[in-house]
This record gives C-alpha cells, structure tokens and sequence, in this order.
DNA sequence: TCCAATGTACCGTCCAGACGGTATAGTAAA
DNA sequence: TTTACTATACCGTCTGGACGGTACATTGGA
C-alpha cells in the first residue's frame, strides 16, 4: 500500500468518525487527503474499491493487535479471550479509533463489503472458542466487545475513561472465574 | 399515528433490513407502501422526519416489551437486566425484528437522529443497573445484548435458533449467579 | 336542501444539486 | 520517454424536495 493511498484511507477514516458515514464522497475524501478527485480515483477505482482498502486497513491492524496482545498473554485457557479484549479495549482497536468507521462504511456503501469482515470475525471467534473450556463464556464475552464497539460506533451511553477500564477488568476477572470450573 | 403513517414507516424498515440502507429513498419507501413520493412527503415533511418515525416507533416497541417482560419476571435483584435479556432475545425486540433497522437509518442519514435512541438506552442501562447488586455485571449483560443486535445489524456471525436459545440461558446464568454475592 | 368554503389525503411533474464515474490534459521525476 | 501521479472539465443519474392540482369528505350558512 503506498504512501498515497494509506493517505486517502486515513482521510475517508476521519470523515466516517467526525462529520458521519453520509458525509464519505469521492470529492470530500479528495480534498481531506489534499488533492483531487481524479487523483483519489487513479487509485481507487471506485468508491467501493475505497471502501474495500478502509476494510483491508481495519482487519490489518485488528490481526497485528491481536497477535501482539496474544503474545503477551500468558499461555493456558482463555488465552484467545483474553487477547480479544485486550484488543477491544486497546486505543488503536476498532471501537476508540477511527479505523471502526470502516465497517459502518461497508455497511452503507454496500454491505456485500462486509463479507471480508465478518469472514475475520469468525475466525476471531472461533480462535477464542477454540481455547476457552466453557464456549458459551467465550462467545459472550465475544458479544460483549461487539457490545462497547457497536456503542461507540452509534454514539451511545460512552464510557469515561475510568468506567472503560473498570468494565475491561471485570471482563478479564469474569473470565478467569472460568478457568476454574466457575 | 395515523394507518397510512404507520403503513410508510412499516415500509422503509423492511426496505433497510432486505435491501440495506443505501437503498431507503423516499421513491422506494413510496413505492413499497404503495403510493407516490408526493404522499409520504405529505406525511413526513422530509427525510429526517421519516426517519425520526422510524426511531420512535422502534422506541415504543422496545419499552413495550420491556415493560412486559419486567412484568413477568419474579421480583429480586436483577429483575430489569433479566427484562433486558428477554426483550434483547424476543423476535420482537430490535436484534430479530423489522425496527431494528431504525438506528441504521438514524446513524446514516443524521447522526443528530441518534440522540432520542441513546436517551432510551441511557434509562435502560441505568434502570438495569439500580436493581443490581453489581453493577458492572448489569453493564456487562447490556454490552452484551448490544452486541447481539450488533451482530444481527451487521450480518456478521449469526446465531442460529438453537445457539441464540443456549446463549439466552447462559446470560440468564450468569445473572443469576450474581445475585449469591459471587 | 343546496351550495360554497374548507380541510385532508394524495398524485404527477419538475428542478437543483450532489454524486459516482469518465476522459483527457498536464507535470515531475527516473 | 516512460511512469506515476494530479487536476480539470464534464456527463448521466439519482435524490430530496417543492409545487400545483385533484378527488373526496365535512361543514356551515342561506
């Protein structure tokens, strides 16, 4: 991905999150990114071809955070789980950073761009099942961090700062009350 | 709200659940309640308001079912998250049902559409948590409802009957073994 | 009882602007 | 000269919305 169309994912980002999904045009996308629309064109065919790279960029980064905080979990059950929240509550995951604008976009551009998404996000549950003894306590915890991304991405009942790590806490401690048979 | 009210917003839910919110125009809604664009517009002096029809309607139906499942449920701790659950797992309630696609249509077409949905969310989540002896866990099973109706919203991970029948009860479980002082 | 006035519900047409997309010319570096 | 990239001009279509008109029901006074 060059260095010019990072650019024009970046600023198709920024306009999902600050002025709404409704406002994500070629030309608004162009002039965010400094230049035109012709120039946004040359390399994005389409608006969908954006809207697919905003995707790409969103699962990127979702895999590489999750692959480091699985590397730092410690090893046993729930690992998977563990990471995952990590992940959600990580400031660079979806929910507090405007790559989560890229799933909203898919669904309003053309929900067939969801595909790639919901593809990664059965995998990514399927991993925390995978390692977890009790399933249905993965799966809801799974649920639960679509429940604080789907929160910010909608604009309703925010967290603060201090609320955020309380509940993020408490997940980790529901799921380690698993490890040992509840 | 008159039949023909009624009968429009009926209309443009079922065309943002089967065709996407993209497709909800004014024409189309027309044309699925069976009349002119000229007649809606005689009904909702403009898009937002359509839209504003949408939320509203969305938001009665949900305290409805909230009110009756609070209703049935047996007095003690947690009785409004217990309500929350049902209503989240109810093929009524937004998650299953026609009008959940009313937040999509807010979210997109005016984010300020949002503001009547996350009033509601904000008495429900706080209703929820009054009646908890711990809070976070009320605040978990809130998140994780959403995350239900997320999911569904989206068309990502879907549940089928039997796995959205074992997650009910889990959450169901889960609250009830919060009320023991875990 | 007749009829004019008024209100309600709805239709069909039209328009301005926005948007996605194309075509093409230009530029700067390698 | 080619390649990578940008800018401008333009087109066709869609969409929200305005508007004038129509059919019908209601009302109220002569």
């Amino acid at each position: 991905m060059s260095v010019t169309r990072t650019k024009i994912v970046d600023a198709a980002m920024v306009i999902v999150r600050d002025q709404g999904v409704s406002r994500l045009t070629l030309d608004e996308a162009a002039k965010r990114a400094g230049m035109s629309k012709g120039g946004v064109l040359y390399h994005f065919k389409s608006k969908d071809e954006l809207v697919r790279g905003m995707v790409q960029r969103m699962l990127e980064q979702c895999d590489a955070l999750l692959q480091n905080h699985y590397a730092a979990e410690p090893e046993g059950a729930y690992r998977w789980s563990r990471a995952l929240v990590r992940m959600a509550f990580d400031p660079e995951g979806p929910p507090d950073h405007k790559i989560g604008g890229a799933l909203l976009a898919a669904v309003t551009v053309n929900p067939d761009l969801v595909a790639p998404i919901q593809a990664a996000y059965d995998s990514w549950t399927a991993r925390a099942v995978s390692d977890s003894p009790d399933p249905l306590r993965a799966k809801l915890v799974c649920m639960a961090m679509d429940g604080y991304y789907f929160q910010r991405l909608m604009g309703i009942s925010l967290f603060n700062e201090r609320q955020r790590d309380q509940m993020k806490e408490f997940v980790l401690n529901m799921i380690d009350a698993g490890k040992s048979g509840e």
